[in-house]
DNA sequence: TCTCGTATGATTGTATACAATTATACGAGA
DNA sequence: TCTCGTATAATTGTATACAATCATACGAGA
């Protein structure tokens, strides 16, 4: 980790730097790079046609990005996340969507309300369908729209990488086929309650639901995840 | 904001580019440069004796930072932050660190104990004095205490982050004779609470000692602030 | 006088050259 | 055989040159 929290996004697409920076953003948490792996800049600039310049500009963003580690003088190394984190990470997230959901009834907007009905609606549909690939991907948009709604540009941000950095781990968990659809019907519980303007009963419903995908994980997909750090450290 | 929380830190204080910076972010910090101001990386390159290669990388790590942002192509401009961040913020971290004094209740060292009851003890002194930069010193210090003592990586950096950031306003804040003390009598109750391993009672201190902080600011320094900001927008 | 296009300069973006540091290989000496 | 020092290669760190983009000034034409 590294900074301070209130936090620029990188949305230079178009530079060299920014193509390289999302890239290789895309490549580690896809996988495509195994943690611990050493990332050389002569490497990543010739497959990338560029020079080194802009991947080493990259290179000082993913370190704060928390996704490399650069030794000076040494090297940049995908960093691993260990058991631990995630944990962490979970109930510190658990307390944050809590207090987005709670934000969020105060200043939804109809557009984003219509939106967010619309989500849980599809939602029930891929579920019934067994459609966990669209189901994954309308779990991660409910949690932007709400993200978004709470009309917190501080907390939106600080939620969103909480949210795309334990992707690598989430994968895992969503397919597990149970959990999306008992997922869903959580969203709607939480749709129900900013509907309702009880900000109360949002807060501890989006802390709660957290808190449920987070035993769903321990008891399914992490222990896979570790196994897996574990082996890298061998 | 930007980036995802399991960031590193910028440690790296030999490098020119370590240096460049870390000397921007205290002058940002400080105040030496003002909200909105463009930072040119010829001027900051000659003004620190290096060249445009380091500054730009610094550039990079400072805007993930949130002190400053980039505009392609255009250039670097320090951050406003605004009234509504500023209360976002302690709000997020009121949630925080009454995690944070929950886990350093259960993790806590010995040896990070006894520095906690040093400075409890020191600040009572200074308070007595009204040596209000001491006291703010050892206030800053209590804090990193308990985010080192709660024994989480992702956590402390977090805290850590939020609280450097809101530092610039809270110099202000601090530099209210009342508020001094009664923080400091404040950390006494949750290291109290800590001492005698009570999770809940020290959360809620914890909680509550931010709600505290921040309803000073609102009262006190905030106002002033946000003056500031508004004549520069003008 | 006003508008707009163009030229000029300033600034950022990228590539490349060079310096400093680190990793590796190899051989001398014990 | 093992250890350690040195030479070489590989890699990162920094400086500089060049390209692309943006801001400004100026003047032609209406």
């Amino acid at each position: 980790m590294g900074s301070y929290n209130v936090k620029q996004e990188v949305t230079d697409k178009y530079s060299l730097r920014g193509r390289v920076f999302h890239r290789l953003r895309e490549d580690i948490l896809s996988g495509k790079y195994e943690e611990h792996e050493e990332l050389k800049e002569v490497a990543i600039s010739e497959e990338m046609g560029v020079s080194r310049t802009p991947v080493r500009e990259a290179f000082r963003q993913l370190e704060l990005e928390g996704l490399i580690q650069i030794i000076p003088n040494k090297g940049a190394y995908v960093t691993g996340i260990t058991e631990k984190d995630v944990k962490d990470i979970y109930i510190i997230r658990s307390l944050l969507e809590g207090l987005c959901a709670r934000w969020a009834t105060e200043h939804i907007t109809p557009e984003q309300m219509e939106e967010m009905e619309e989500n849980v609606y599809l939602a029930e549909f891929h579920a019934s369908k067994g459609h966990l690939e669209q189901l994954a991907e309308l779990d991660n948009r409910f949690h932007d729209i709400l993200y978004e709604a709470c009309d917190s540009k501080i907390l939106e941000h600080q939620l969103k990488d909480f949210h795309q950095y334990v992707l690598r781990v989430r994968k895992k968990t969503l397919s597990n086929a149970n959990r999306g659809p008992k997922s869903n019907a959580e969203h709607a519980r939480i749709m129900e309650a900013i509907k309702n303007k009880d900000a109360d009963l949002a807060e501890s419903l989006a802390h709660q639901h957290m808190i449920n995908a987070y035993d769903n994980m321990v008891k399914n997909g992490l222990h896979e995840a570790y196994e897996k750090e574990k082996k890298n450290n061998e």
